[in-house]
DNA sequence: TACTGATCATCAGTATACTGCTTATATATT
DNA sequence: AATATATAAGCAGTATACTGATGATCAGTA
């Protein structure tokens, strides 16, 4: 069997190529918002929770609590996300959305429909559900076994 | 919907959840060899094309071939792998693993296998094989969207 | 009150991945 | 032979992702 038929046998192979696929596919059809994967998938989790900090954030999205400090660094400069000190926790930063980055995850959603579109292209409507399926079985099943396991927010309240 | 409702019906998320999965589970079962996935790849397509040139190197992983330069310098400075100019072509540098290199990759196959075991252990024996039938369509439909598509190498010639 | 352990955020360091630019070399054309 | 084009490799800069360590703060308990 040649090296080209063996790798595409695993898994491991097939999701970093898919995966790759998936995040130029982001930048390409989002180009003009200068807007990556995971600075949208965070602007729209602090859409639904206004206010909360970085590591129940970390744990809604899935992102390392490293790389979202970071992430959130560009965003401010951005001015797309807000910071304040938690007056209850002074350890605790309160991360908000701001009006402009309300607004420009507003104007990408129809853009971001698009993406998803065109990862599953490729597939036929009934393989596209079989495939999502599985594929949030694995993720799902999975959960722990990287550093950012999804995690539903402990103790925030709605403002 | 909520949140996380919504996130996982999007298959850019999945992936990346899966793949962060698939990185986080090579680095656990692998970690005594302090060798990343990667890495290993490019130790494997070296085995079956020794003074291959970066780039056909680079279209058979498919791993853009500037990230290419870096990985290939990690693997020179632990002797894994090792550069020389082709007497033919003074732009290109012939790549070849070294015996040290060949030995660990040997030692290392068996752990890689439990790799592939492991992240699609989720799923039910007919459902790895549809999983993996789809995954791979999508890599191949979708082949040319990113930067680094697989190409199978031009112009080697086994020595 | 003082101590202990847990939690939030940050930092330094490393790896993969991409963009865009540059240099060196080879090939094709005039 | 001189010029133009194409290719191989590298570099600088940026983003996501992880490890391990540190400092600040909070909560529980002796």
């Amino acid at each position: 069997m040649s090296l080209e038929e063996k790798l595409i046998t695993l898994p491991a192979h097939l999701l970093r190529r898919c995966h790759q696929i998936s995040v130029a596919t982001f930048l390409d059809i989002c180009e003009e918002f200068e807007i990556t994967a995971v600075q949208y998938a965070i602007l729209t989790a602090l859409k639904n929770y206004p206010g909360i900090d970085q590591i129940n954030l970390a744990g809604l999205v899935s992102i390392d609590r490293s790389t979202m400090g970071n992430v959130l660094q560009r965003l401010e400069n951005k001015k797309l996300v807000r910071k304040n000190f938690s007056p209850k926790d002074r350890r605790i930063r309160m991360v908000y959305i701001t009006t402009k980055g309300s607004d420009l995850t507003d104007e990408m959603h129809p853009f971001v429909v698009k993406v998803q579109e065109e990862i599953l292209n490729p597939l036929q409507d009934d393989e596209k559900e079989i495939f999502m399926s599985l594929l949030l079985k694995i993720a799902q099943g999975n959960n722990t076994l990287s550093r950012a396991p999804m995690k539903p927010p402990k103790s925030y309240k709605l403002p």
